[in-house]
This record gives C-alpha cells, structure tokens and sequence, in this order.
DNA sequence: CACTGTGTTGCAAGGTTTTGCAAATCAGTT
DNA sequence: AACTGATTTGCAAAACCTTGCAACACAGTG
C-alpha cells in the first residue's frame, strides 16, 4: 500500500503538503488540498499505524435503509452469525447518509474494515450509472466482499440471494389457485433488479394459466409502506377489470396496500387479496395477517458469513474462486390475507 | 495520547516488541503479547497516521438491538440528523454481539470515532456491574457522548429522554378515564429503569384515582414481543379479579399482548384494553391498532445530535458544561386498541 | 516601484515507528 | 556439561511522518 511519498509524487506535491491535508492542518491551498484528496481516493492510503487496525475482525455491513424491517432482520442475523465467528460487525445505512454507498466503503476501508457485505446493493438497480465499474474497482483492491440479493451474476462476488423470480411465481400461483385472473403487482421503481425479476416470475404464472397479461396491472412505486399505498390507490382506480389480488415486491410495500384497502372501505381478503414479500416479523401482527414468502434470512445470513469468512481467513485462500452464488428458495406462508375472490 | 513508548514502559519491554504486537507478527512470545495488549486496553493507543482518520466526522451509534422497530427508528432519525450536520454514522448493535457495550466502544475509538450517541445504554440497568464507573472513565478519557434515554443523572453527559414516568402516569391515566380501575402493568425486567419509572406513573395514577395497588399486577418479561406474551399470559391467568386492561413497556411488548389475547379468544379492545409505549411505525398497522405513547424520535434524535456536535466542535468548547438533560413528553395517541370496560 | 502583509509550499530537522541483526534464553540431545 | 536449533528480545539503523522555518508568490498600499 502507498505511503505518503508515492501520494506526494501523484499529486505533484511534497510529503509535507500531503501530511498537511491529512492532518487537516490549515495552511493549504484548497485547490490543492482537493488534488491531493482525489489522489488519496485512487490510491487508498493506509497510516502505517494502522497495521494496529488491520485484522482485528472487524467487518462492515451495508444496508440500504433501516425503515423496511427486512434491513434490521437481515442486520442482526448477519450480526449475531458474524460474532458467532469471531467477527464485529459496523452497521451502515447507505441511503440514509449523505455520503453514496461509495463513499461509504471508502470510509470504512480507512477503519481497517476486513471485510463487507452488500444486502441489496445499488448495483441491484439497473440504472444508468456504472456502479458495476464501481464494484469491480472495488473487487480489483482486493476488498473481501459478499452481496445478500445482490443480482450481479458478472461480478466474482459470490452472491447470496432469494429467487426473486420464483417468489413471484409462486405468489402468483397461490393466487391463481383460489380463483384469481386479475392479480395485480405492486412493485418497486422499474429499475430495481429484484421487482424486474418478480415481474418476470408473476407473468410467468399468468400466462402459464392461460391469462392475458395487462401492462396496467403493474404499478411501480417507491419502496416503502407509502409507495404502496400509492401503488395500491392507483390499481384500486382501475376503470375496467380492477384487479381482485395484488402480489407486492415486499411486505413493507404490502402493509400499504392494506393500509391504502382500509381507508376505502376495500375489504382485504374478500374484496382483495395480498400477498407480500420477505416475511418480516410484523406480517404477522397485521390486520389481516399477511400471507406472503418468506426469505429464510438466518440460513441466508449464515452463508454469507462462511462465504465471507472464506475470504477473510489468510488460510482458505485457495478455496472459493469464481462466482460461487447461492439461490434460496422462499418459502410461502399462507395466513389471513388471501382467499378466492368474492 | 499514549505513544509506543509510553505502552512499552508500562508493559516492561521495548518499543520494537509493542510495534510487533500491533501490527500482529510473529516472534513475540504470547505471555508477553498478551501483556502488551492489556496495557493497550488500559491506555488506549492511537497511531499518529491515525490523524488521518481523526475529525473525518464519523460518530458511532449504540443501540442495544434492532428487533424493536424503535432502535431501528431511532437509528434512521439519528443518522439523518447527522448526515444533514456532516457526519457519518457508524450503527452497533451491542446486544447480538458477543462483545460487551464496552469493548465495543474501544473498538470504535480506535477506528478514529469522534463521538458516540448511546440509545438505551446499559447504564439505564440498574444492574449489580460498574457500569456507572466505566461511563465515567469513558468521560474522563475524553469521550464525547451522549445518552438517549439513558437515565444516568449523576453522569456530567447530556440525557435526551422521554418522561417515563409521565409515559405511565398518563397511559394509566386514559384507561381509569375509560373507566378501568384493574389495570396490569406488561414490565420489561425489574432491573430496567425506565420500566421502573413508568411503574411509578402506572401506581402514581392508580393511587390518584383511590385504587389500592395490587403488586399481581405486574409481569416482569423479557423485552420483546415473546416477552409480552409470556407477561400477558400471566396476567390473565390470575385467578382473582384478572386485569381489564394493561400498560406495556413497550409497542413490541404490547404486540406479543396482542397475540396472547387472540391465542386466547380474548377480545381487544372489548375483553381487555391494552395500551403500548413508543409509537413504532407497526403500531399502526397491527390488529386492532395500538394505542400508545409516542416517543418524539425525531425531535430527540435531533435535540441528541445538537447536543453532540456542540461537543464536537471545537470552537463550542465553553458552552455546554454540566449535565444538560432534555426531556421530553410523551404524547398520547388514540387508536383502537383501548375502550370502556365490558 | 518598493514595501508590507498574507497565504502557500518545500526543505530539513526532529520525532516516531519499523525492521535487520545479534545476543540471550531455553529445551532437547549427545 | 556442551552443543544445536528454535524462539524471543532489545539495539540501532533505516524508513517514515510531522513541523518549524524560510523562501516564494501575490495583492494591496503608499
């Protein structure tokens, strides 16, 4: 790892300057102070002290939010799998911040993070920007990394994920199975990977049972219980054919929908039937009880963690190479949310 | 801050061997290592590269875990604040970890922590441990914090609280105006102040209204939703004069109530009226919806970040001395989990 | 145009940490 | 008891980081 000179020579300065800007001492041009801070970014620069701060078993986890309790669910089992093994864990909320997810890890290298793991990670929205670079930089420092439902099949980053697709097939199935031809999606913003993916499974299902499938039974909307509300009111104002169940790409947007439900007087299940996704602990608190597919988040935390863990021991480098991925399959569990159409 | 030099002293060996104890290479005898690292763990060290990591504006947040959707809640509020005054937040749940609170601490300190906001600290348990003297340490190291809900009094750090006693007075309060005069109290532990304070209210209300007290009154549990099942099992097991309505220490509590009751066929609110604390964002979705004390989370989070970023900043240094403690009322919110007595 | 003050930078001295090397220690063997 | 080899430790030199100081640049002012 560079030390302070090979900075220095980067950025066309001397040692001095370079020790001045990471001291945050005054007395530097603040052009100059930027030059040697984007240099400090490429080549990431460790104090010598901090070999104090190497290898003390110290990883990062990275969610994107804490407000969808699949997050904290996902946090502390990973958490408590983690101590298991030896490992603390430091907890990041990515979208909460100021900082990007990018930033974010940079910031947790300089800790003398060993190792991370992604859940939902930005590169699982297929937007414009080139985070999958971004990753692969990342991969290329030899950062230790693991995604949780990541969909980077690319990337040499083994990938423990649920199978999104099938989730929505089965959903769908369930519903096809007790009568419904109309089933609505409530998804997230069309460019996040997983609510493609559950798309893909859902349309599946229809058309496997002889139904027409109808662009306008798909409401994209912010993740979130008010995405789902908002998703929900709009498929609920449908003028012909309004659907009689919706599949929702979670729980979190799925308590929406009931929300959204009740405030108009639409009975759930006899007028709708709702299915979510994850399985959070409240689903089974609401008002209905909500059926949906449950990840298995504790089997899903511990193999990220051996993966992980794989990759952090100096011993077992040998083992895993390539894009070892793990699919789970969710697991519907049917409660009070759901029923054939009146 | 200690240097190398200073730790081998005190360890009895050279410098060369401390800088291999650190930086972890082999050649050193593991008593002597050992001896090193106890030293280390007394007088903490911070490499000088590590003014690289310091005033980054990074603050460490404690929350003891996140399966009550209050932790997650405040953390998000904590570190929205935060980002919007410039830092980043490092998120510790030290309940799943296998380390303590303490070790914890340490370990964020070392990673060029600034300051820490500490939700729910263990000080707040009146335990048989020293924590207090270990907070004081802490204090007297040079460590800036700040507790929420944090009940240390004789500690010089600012306590951002809710008024748990008034949270008890008042839940307790609307369920005598409801007409209620045997009301249970679903407590978290004995040695939980907060559950202690809003046992004071609970009874401060109950005497108000001429109700002598019955000490069957109260199930102490486990925090949690399997807590405040088991509690509420045992209050409605009591054989005389059964409660028609509780208090619980908590929403996540209070959900567990909520199941005991429908395993049991017992109607809420019509059989028993139950009343939760904290207003998680669940409280109301659940059946029936949770009538219950709100924390003003966000207000806090940002009454608690205020207060440590004044401590950060080194031009405030004169302002806030002496235990500057905030606390705030809880508010009542309706729904419908609370009515008259059959 | 010179003078002054302010701000920025590199040099070199000084302090701290790392590491090569040799001395010391210890257990097992002859 | 002496020898051997492995391990551990401190010394001192080397590498590295920090900081005081002087040099330089530049703008404003008399």
């Amino acid at each position: 790892m560079a030390g302070l000179a090979e900075i220095a020579r980067a950025a066309g300065v001397s040692v001095s300057t370079v020790s001045r800007v990471l001291n945050r001492r005054a007395g530097v041009n603040d052009e100059t102070r930027q030059r040697v801070l984007t240099v400090l970014a490429e080549m990431p620069y460790t104090p010598r002290g901090l070999g104090a701060l190497q290898r003390t078993g110290v990883i990062g986890l990275l969610v994107p939010e804490l407000s969808n309790p699949v997050f904290p669910a996902f946090a502390e089992a990973l958490e408590t799998r983690a101590s298991r093994l030896g490992y603390a864990s430091l907890l990041c909320n990515t979208r909460s911040a100021s900082m990007r997810e990018e930033e974010y890890v940079r910031m947790l290298l300089a800790r003398g993070v060993e190792g991370m793991v992604f859940v939902s990670p930005e590169i699982a929205n297929t937007g414009g920007e080139d985070v999958h670079g971004y990753y692969a930089k990342l991969l290329s420092d030899g950062v230790r990394m693991v995604f949780v439902n990541g969909g980077a099949p690319a990337l040499d980053v083994p990938d423990i994920a649920v199978d999104e697709q099938l989730a929505g097939y089965l959903a769908t199935r369930h519903l096809i199975e007790l009568g419904h031809t109309r089933v609505g999606f409530v998804s997230g913003p069309a460019r996040s990977l997983p609510s493609r993916l559950k798309r893909a499974g859902w349309a599946a299902a229809l058309e496997e049972a002889g139904v027409r499938v109808d662009p306008a039974w798909v409401a994209h909307a912010p993740f979130g219980a008010e995405g789902g509300a908002e998703a929900a009111a709009r498929l609920l104002d449908a003028p012909r054919a309004r659907p009689t169940a919706v599949i929702c790409s979670s729980d979190h947007m799925a308590l929406g929908v009931l929300r959204e439900a009740h405030r108009r007087g639409v009975s759930v299940p006899r007028d709708l039937s709702v299915v979510g996704f994850d399985d959070i602990p409240v689903a089974s608190y609401c008002a209905p009880a909500l059926t949906t597919l449950a990840q298995p988040i504790d089997e899903m935390a511990r193999a990220a963690l051996d993966e992980l863990s794989l990759r952090l021991d100096p011993d077992g480098r040998d083992a895993p190479t390539g894009n070892y991925s793990r699919v789970f399959r969710p697991r519907l569990v049917v409660r009070e949310s759901t029923a054939p159409p009146s």
